[in-house]
DNA sequence: ACGAATCGTAAGCAATGACTTACGGTAAGC
DNA sequence: GCTTACCGTAAGTCATTGCTTACGATTCGT
């Protein structure tokens, strides 16, 4: 119900370089921005967004935080677009059939 | 590997909106903005960010011009979040594993 | 206990984007 | 042929957002 966020968060790239940088394993936030183009604070508010969304998940350990991709919330994108592909194709199929049966015009 | 515009195009609730109309078959854009509380323009210029992001197909009918959803692009997306999906659960699998291994820290 | 490291938040700024009104162009109907 | 319907594009405005620098809080190391 949530994947609105989900879809809005992914939506940015620098967002999906954080995700990619996820894939591996969680890291904290240093590790995460090691190596980017953008500031540290700016790399802390992508997190947040991508957290609020339900996409990532946070674990403090000691003096770090420890970001890692929630599985859930990438299942609820995954489903939307299931269902978007299944509707697509019987539309498409559909419009196929009756593009045959009434020809023309 | 246009994937990305094509989750840009869908971050738009708007958007989603419009990709909703056009689950059941396609529609020329009148009745797509009919009953919608944005100007048709708007909509016009929703659907061109929609087709160059692959999620629309354009078929001029005469006077109008049909607007459907394109299998091919939403599939697009579906491969990257399967993909991304795999990769998540994988990580989290080994993160639990190492959790139980080295216990605390 | 003190300094360094790690990180989140606030404030301010520039760029992106979504909407409106106005206009032009093509096809359909009488 | 002339009007009407359907649609895309241009120009301008306003809100959103992604970035930076500055600051404060918590934790580790010595």
């Amino acid at each position: 119900m949530t994947y609105q966020h989900a879809i809005a968060a992914l939506a940015d790239p620098t967002r999906r370089v954080i995700i990619d940088r996820l894939r591996s394993g969680p890291l904290p936030v240093g590790a995460i921005a090691d190596g980017m183009d953008i500031s540290r604070p700016a790399v802390s508010q992508h997190l947040r967004v991508l957290s609020d969304a339900g996409l990532l998940t946070v674990t403090p350990s000691g003096n770090r935080r420890l970001y890692a991709i929630a599985p859930d919330g990438v299942d609820e994108l995954r489903r939307y677009l299931d269902n978007l592909w299944d509707d697509a194709l019987a539309a498409f199929a559909r419009a196929a059939h009756d593009q045959t049966k009434r020809p023309k015009k």
